[in-house]
DNA sequence: CCATAGCATGGAT
DNA sequence: CATCCATGCTATG
């Protein structure tokens, strides 16, 4: 059967669906009945074809539950889109704004006429309604009207057809909201317009003017009179004229289909002319195991925008799957996301031990993942969770409150992470911003709020757009690359730590803070936080300073403390970005930086001192990677690696730092302040002064930190034998500073020890290519040899790092779904 | 003592 | 009431 253009007018930019001949129009033409709309309304209670269409989704403003696209199998709901809200009949009833059923039985659109065509229509909509299975009707008796779905420009503003409400979508037993079915049985008149007293709303729109079929079916832009009670009566005035108003958007693009019916590229370009919806709303699962039995909470709600922005001209098509607001426990350093037990059994592999396998997801950037999708057994049932996500958790810069978002890729069922910000602004950039305290030239810590929530939402999806546009063939290939071609093998230095305790760029909740963002991002009251502290975002101390950098272009003059020399500035140190510092075991050192645009992450000199925003198009050291679109520098692997070493260095330098708080528990200073790695740390290069300054930026009385006891430059010196407080106080730090680095080696020489009989030992029971077994001893000799130095280092060869996913995957009994599954992910 | 893994509990729906 | 799931609790290494 040929592609023909649905006379519904809904449906008719989707093209690869069949249709039936409806009922014959003035031209001698016939009408075209959208069979797949039928189908899907019938066997998903949605319409599957809708959402690629420029007016979007509906749902319910209260349920969230996603009403009909309005095609012909759902003529029936329109009558909720356009009364004064968006509404689905369990949220209207429950409003006390449903209305009074009358008692005309509808006929489905289309049907009236089959006899006259000789043909059947699609389905029958009253079988549908009751859920059972379509039944082909032979024909109805007479000539029945047309079903004309109202015209809102006939300004008649008196019904014309009668309506019935009727139980119809959703069959008992599921959840949530039913539908109604308000059918507006009209005559064949052109153009028509109807009022639903029962709502004070207008529906929609279908006519047929000979040839063409205008359709300005479900939007209804009328404003409800000043009678008019809006519902559900929960809903602001504000809110609902955003969606009207945004319906009103997603109207203006359909309004004629011309016909005769169009080739299948005819209509796709039509389509890709024509304004994409940008609405965001929920998109029930049109598929998988369980379908529409997943809560309207995790339906994805990628626009139709992002979508084809995704999907671009490649020939893989991407399928929303689900998403999920992070909760606290999501978010935090357990690593643990929680999936939604009918999300997980409906879109990832089917798992039958606990242990679940390994998942591999690729990230937005093109940065593929890989976790433990296992679950728990629970009271019968069965928690599912995915395991190690805490480092792409903290790639996307996410916090509980944010949303991770599913999809996969078809036909090669690759999966996609994505995410929304909970709150932010609408470039990455400014989102980025947001996470550098406005206020860190006051306190400590540092808080400050984050924007206001109903600020657009950045989308994880723009990411994955970026992605896809710019680097995911070689995000997918080149993953291993790196690692065998290059000496991609680096140790931490303790210069500038790039991210806090976690590797995350936002900030770790303090303890004390730990049960107010419980509240954030999880479902029901734990929702309601106090609006003061919603989305707060607390900075340590700590995790300010490691943002502090010496001023740009500045040398510092030396002075000598104990025959060990310090660098002192005359400015105050400046805000910079975080970064993490490594040093090859070539001895090169480098610097790692995330762009701020594209989250890539890139190399950069170690001494470049890097300003507060900084995106690929500011790398003037590499032209090869200064735009987002070049892949990133760093494989999955190597940035887990990275972020991994980064957070044992932040652990062990937390853990020094308290124990030299404790052994000067008089002192005020800032005892976590430490690090002259290679490049050495502005904070930690103190100087003894006479006069101090007051000069930077987070200076207060009393302060006494690194800075303020500088002196300005050009004024007195201690002697080396001065006693003075300020003296004292460098000379402690310098003996901490000492002790701990000395703590540091003999720990880190204890690790690799034993590290290095962990390797030899598991060999027995891992099986170790010989690549691997080659090398290996060529890394211990130069880690060894690292370790005698003053740079803090730990050392990993690349090898190690390649066997990660090896060691990490927990095989397990699968049955041969899993098998499959396990196959088509590349495990 | 600490981090983690796995299970248990209880609020919410 | 049953189920889900966020998170607490505890055994374990």
């Amino acid at each position: 059967m040929d592609s023909k253009i649905c006379m519904n007018g809904v449906c008719g930019a989707t093209s690869s669906i069949e249709w039936k001949k409806g009922w014959p129009l003035k031209s001698g033409e016939f009408a075209y009945l959208c069979d797949k709309c039928g189908t899907a309304y019938e066997q998903l209670g949605f319409c599957d074809l809708f959402h690629s269409e420029d007016t979007g989704w509906r749902e319910c403003i209260s349920c969230g539950k996603r009403l009909h696209c309005g095609c012909i199998a759902s003529s029936s709901l329109l009558e909720l889109l356009d009364s004064g809200g968006i509404n689905c009949v369990g949220c209207a009833r429950s409003c006390q704004l449903h209305a009074t059923p009358n008692h005309v039985k509808a006929k489905a659109f289309g049907t009236s006429n089959s006899n006259s065509v000789g043909e059947t229509p699609s389905t029958s909509l009253g079988s549908q309604m009751n859920g059972s299975e379509p039944k082909k009707r032979e024909g109805s008796d007479g000539v029945d009207p047309v079903l004309v779905l109202p015209h809102q420009n006939g300004n008649t503003n008196k019904p014309i057809g009668q309506i019935k409400m009727e139980e119809a979508f959703h069959p008992a037993g599921e959840s949530g909201c039913t539908f109604s079915s308000n059918l507006c049985q009209a005559s064949a008149e052109s153009s028509k317009n109807v009022k639903l007293d029962s709502y004070n709303g207008y529906i929609g729109v279908n006519e047929i003017h000979g040839s063409q079929v205008q359709t300005n079916l479900s939007i209804a832009l009328s404003a409800p009179s000043p009678n008019t009670k809006l519902f559900p009566a929960t809903v602001d005035e504000g809110d609902l004229n955003k969606r009207i108003s945004s319906l009103q958007q997603g109207s203006r693009s359909r309004s004629l289909l011309p016909k005769p019916p169009k080739s299948t590229s005819a209509v796709r370009s039509e389509t890709n002319a024509g304004i994409i919806s940008q609405i965001r709303v929920a998109r029930p699962p049109v598929e998988g195991r369980i379908k529409n039995q997943l809560l309207p909470r995790y339906w994805p709600r990628i626009t139709d925008q992002e979508l084809q922005q995704i999907s671009g001209d490649s020939n893989s098509t991407i399928i929303p799957l689900f998403e999920k607001v992070l909760s606290a426990s999501d978010a935090g350093r357990i690593g643990r996301l929680v999936l939604p037990k009918a999300c997980a059994e409906a879109y990832f592999p089917p798992i039958s031990q606990p242990e679940g396998l390994p998942l591999r997801i690729q990230d937005v950037k093109g940065k593929e993942w890989v976790f433990q999708f296992r679950f728990w057994p629970n009271n019968n049932s069965r928690m599912y969770v995915l395991e190690g996500v805490t480092p792409c958790i903290q790639s996307m810069q996410l916090q509980a409150g944010d949303t991770v978002t599913f999809s996969r890729m078809d036909p090669e069922g690759k999966l996609l992470m994505g995410f929304r910000k909970a709150s932010t602004v609408n470039s990455t950039q400014e989102t980025r911003l947001s996470a550098i305290p406005k206020s860190v030239f006051s306190t400590e810590p540092t808080s400050f709020s984050a924007m206001p929530e109903n600020l657009p939402l950045m989308s994880g999806y723009s990411g994955l757009l970026q992605s896809f546009k710019g680097s995911r063939e070689s995000s997918m290939n080149l993953s291993s690359k790196h690692f065998n071609s290059g000496d991609f093998s680096w140790y931490l230095t303790e210069k500038n730590e790039g991210r806090n305790a976690d590797g995350t760029f936002s900030p770790s909740m303090p303890v004390s803070d730990r049960k107010r963002s419980r509240n954030i991002g999880s479902k029901s009251k734990r929702l309601l936080i106090d609006s003061d502290e919603a989305l707060e975002l607390k900075l340590s101390w700590e995790e300010l300073q490691d943002m502090l950098r010496p001023p740009l272009s500045i040398q510092p003059t030396t002075v000598t403390i104990e025959d060990h020399e310090f660098e002192e500035y005359e400015q105050p140190p400046v805000l910079g970005k975080r970064s993490i510092f490594t040093v090859r075991f070539s001895g090169e050192q480098e610097q790692w930086a995330q762009c701020d645009n594209c989250f890539k992450w890139r190399r950069l000199p170690a001494d470049y001192l890097l300003p507060p925003q900084w995106t690929c198009q500011d790398n003037i050291f590499y032209h090869s990677r200064c735009s987002c679109s070049v892949p990133d520098d760093l494989t999955s692997r190597e940035l887990e690696y990275l972020l991994k070493m980064d957070k044992d260095l932040k652990k062990r330098r937390n853990a020094a730092g308290q124990r030299t708080a404790q052994a000067h528990d008089s002192s005020d200073l800032d005892s976590h302040a430490n690090g002259t790695g290679v490049a050495g740390d502005v904070r930690e290069r103190g100087a003894t002064s006479v006069a101090t300054t007051t000069k930077h930026p987070r200076h207060r009385p009393g302060c006494s930190c690194i800075v303020c006891i500088q002196p300005p430059s050009g004024k007195g010196k201690h002697n080396p034998t001065c006693t003075c407080n300020v003296c004292l106080t460098v000379k402690r730090r310098f003996k901490t500073l000492m002790m701990r680095k000395k703590k540091r080696q003999s720990e880190r020489e204890a690790e690799i020890g034993q590290r290095n009989q962990l390797m030899w030992s598991s060999k027995e029971e891992t099986e170790v290519d010989s690549f691997s077994r080659q090398v290996k001893p060529e890394a211990d000799p130069s880690d060894r040899e690292r370790s005698g130095s003053e740079t803090l280092a730990r050392g990993h060869s690349s090898n190690q790092l390649q066997k990660l996913p090896e060691t990490t995957s927990k095989s397990s009994a699968r049955d041969i779904s899993e098998a499959e599954w396990s196959n088509k992910l590349s495990f």
